[in-house]
RNA sequence: GGCCCCGUAGUUCAAUGGAUAGAAUAGAAGUUUCCUAAACUUUAGAUGCAGGUUCGAUUCCUGCCGGGGCUACCA
């Protein structure tokens, strides 16, 4: 910020007339001032006693002396150790003010010119968007928002894993079991009716699997006493990772049913069927590529639902049955150029071990591709189309670090430069008390559920509060979504995205204290005070802000925050944390509540007094507005 | 086994190497003739353990303990 150059480069000035000697650009460290001193920045002078070759106390004073001498910026000083606590004078807060209310572009950088792409959601087509995609689209969508406040051109997009066994998996369990039940004719979502049928092919999956461990077992005089070796193995599984003992007899056993295990899972007839699936999919044939069209057509437009209440969106979607032949063909021609090799059995792999990595595979032996061919395959793609891109952005959840570590190597390998620029956005699961979720125990949250929760619980508050005096239906709905889904969004967006983090489905979002709705309500405030001004015609600022003789410590502290949003905005781009704004967006509307609480704005016989607080509040409302906008959150006007 | 991440109030989250470790919730006590009490004020409560570097360590380094992840011809 443009202020806090200034005071750096005062204190610099000040330094060099006082001991002599020049300070380096980063050597002045300038923090906020904590709350408990007086003074709005503080100056750490532990660090400078070196170049001052007196104490750090010593340094502080003699440094606050000649500040406020020599400069119009500082009114006093304190000092507290080494730490030297300086309060700029009321002219100055005064211009900052000024330059914040006549700023053509709030709340937006300069453009960098730089154009970036960033990839968020990527689900697969076979179950429906559950809790952890909820942290990744709105993670993503929000670093988007945040990258274009910071002056950048985003592309959102994502790539759709179309393509593959899973998806074969839910056809052949739609054929075995379906009866042709379609979205219409039972009324259920697509995604979830897929979901359904992918559900059924692992259950009956298992069961096949475990009636083929048991008649292998049957037959071997090692383990045909056991009566149900399935069950046995989970039982003894379970006790290894407790930790608990585990006799020798038994892991001899144990390891002789895991054999059977893993040539039951290759039998099964089921599994057989996908991959013929599989095959046939692509060898084109009509009736297996219709119906694969047909399954995640259903599966796109309950996604489409879902994205619509999520309020993401993407610029451009890759599918997945697009690109992988393209990443082969890349391995390729990479194996041709000697930077992959074969193994004897025809697989192509990658040999990273001189980046201290070991090998990967890039192709099996027959051929086909794996996760890492299709993604080198979208990478090269995109940068085709979008040449002037400089970075991509990948939010992916952190299970996968070591993947794109891998990926960003062997598109560096393959000579592309921009390789170096892409970036892993990587976060954290969501985790539940009783642990990660898993869809096998049916331990998910999903999605459209939980922001129908949300709705419900927001119209119960709502409700509760009285607060809907005066609302048509629709309006009372919107509402309901803005608060609901506000803080929703809030609650995922307020932590490091690289932290995992817990949600407690037994105990609901809050609405009050850290929230998104308690942002939301300081706004609904501010609106209430500025259409009374509108009212009674004290909208135009005037010259009243230079007519303005002091300000409240309250005022002060929060023309400080508005002054810093930009920084802000600076800063989460940077990290890629949006974390950093909802941060900055409580604290804002902390501070402007206090200054709410303390100070009857309508009460106020000074004209000019009166119309600052009302610029100065619409200023605050605008910037609440535009932080959570970053967020995707929308700020109701009434609540 | 190897590699990576994380251990902060009862709980959920903060703290570019800086002051007396901040919030929120749950607990205790207050504030409504006054612009929206989904608010505000007061109070009590925490850095896993042991060393090291530093004027100064939640932050950096080493070891230990505890939790999670990756290490598939799965995606």
């Amino acid at each position: 910020m443009i202020l806090e150059k200034e005071i750096i480069s005062k204190i610099k000035d000040a330094f060099q007339v006082v001991f002599g000697s020049e300070l380096a650009e980063g050597q002045v460290t300038l923090q906020p001032t904590r709350k408990e001193f007086d003074g709005t920045h503080t100056v750490v002078c532990f660090p400078l006693a070196r170049f001052s070759k007196t104490g750090p106390e010593q340094t502080a004073e003699k440094l606050g002396e000649q500040l406020i001498e020599t400069s119009d910026l500082f009114s006093r000083y304190n000092v507290v150790k080494g730490f030297l606590n300086l309060s700029l004078n009321h002219e100055c807060w005064i211009s900052v003010f000024q330059g914040l209310n006549d700023d053509p572009n709030p709340g937006k950088l300069e453009s960098t010119g730089q154009e970036v792409m960033v990839e968020y959601s990527s689900p697969n087509t076979n179950k429906p968007l559950h809790l952890g995609h909820l942290r990744n689209n709105f993670l993503g969508w929000s670093v988007s928002e945040i990258l274009k406040a910071a002056g950048n051109t985003v592309h959102k997009v994502q790539i759709i894993n179309d393509r593959g066994i899973h998806i074969c998996k839910s056809m052949v369990a739609w054929l075995k079991f379906g009866e042709g039940e379609t979205p219409e004719s039972s009324g259920k979502k697509g995604d979830k009716l897929v979901g359904d049928y992918y559900v059924r092919f692992d259950q009956e999956y298992k069961k096949q699997i475990a009636e083929l461990v048991e008649d292998y077992a049957k037959h071997d005089d090692r383990v045909s006493s056991l009566k149900k070796p399935f069950h046995w193995v989970n039982q003894i599984d379970k006790k290894l990772k407790e930790g608990k003992e585990v006799s020798d007899e038994e892991q001899g056993i144990l390891l002789i049913l895991k054999t059977f295990i893993k040539k039951a899972e290759a039998n099964a007839p089921l599994i057989q069927e996908a991959k013929d699936l599989l095959l046939r999919w692509e060898s084109k044939e009509p009736a297996v590529y219709d119906l694969w069209k047909q399954m995640n057509g259903w599966v796109y437009s309950g996604f489409d639902t879902t994205y619509e209440t999520m309020g993401v969106d993407f610029d451009k979607l890759y599918y997945e049955s697009d690109t992988y032949l393209l990443g082969k063909d890349e391995v390729l021609r990479g194996l041709e150029r000697g930077v992959f090799f074969k193994k004897e059995d025809g697989s192509v792999w990658v040999d990273l071990s001189d980046k201290g990595l070991d090998q990967k595979l890039l192709l099996r032996s027959d051929g086909t591709s794996v996760y890492m061919t299709q993604d080198i395959g979208t990478a090269i793609l995109r940068f085709r189309g979008f040449p002037a891109i400089a970075r991509q952005v990948y939010t992916v959840g952190n299970e996968q670090e070591y993947h794109f570590k891998v990926l960003f190597l062997i598109l560096e390998k393959l000579g592309y430069a921009w390789a170096k620029e892409c970036y892993h956005l990587s976060y954290g699961m969501v985790d539940l008390p009783s642990g990660k979720m898993k869809s096998r125990e049916g331990t998910v949250v999903d999605a459209d559920d939980l922001m129908q929760e949300m709705l419900d619980t927001a119209e119960e508050h709502t409700k509760e509060l009285g607060k809907i005096e005066g609302f048509t239906d629709d309006q009372a709905r919107e509402l309901y979504y803005n608060l609901g889904l506000g803080a929703l969004k809030y609650f995922l967006l307020k932590v490091d995205p690289k932290k995992r983090m817990l949600f407690d489905p037994n105990e609901s979002i809050q609405f009050q204290g850290h929230t998104g709705p308690f942002i939301q309500y300081t706004h609904a405030r501010i609106s209430a005070i500025l259409r009374k001004a509108t009212q009674i015609g004290l909208d135009d600022l005037g010259d009243s802000l230079a007519k303005l003789e002091n300000l409240e410590p309250v005022e002060i502290s929060v023309i400080k925050l508005l002054s810093d949003f930009k920084e802000k905005i600076k800063e989460a781009a940077h990290h890629y944390s949006p974390d950093v704004i909802a941060q900055y967006a409580y604290e804002l509307a902390k501070e402007y509540n206090r200054f709410y609480q303390e100070i009857s704005i309508f009460n106020e016989e000074n004209t000019h007094k009166l119309k600052f607080r009302i610029a100065f509040s619409r200023l605050t409302a605008q910037t609440i507005s535009q932080a959570m906008a970053l967020l995707g959150i929308k700020v109701p006007e009434r609540m």
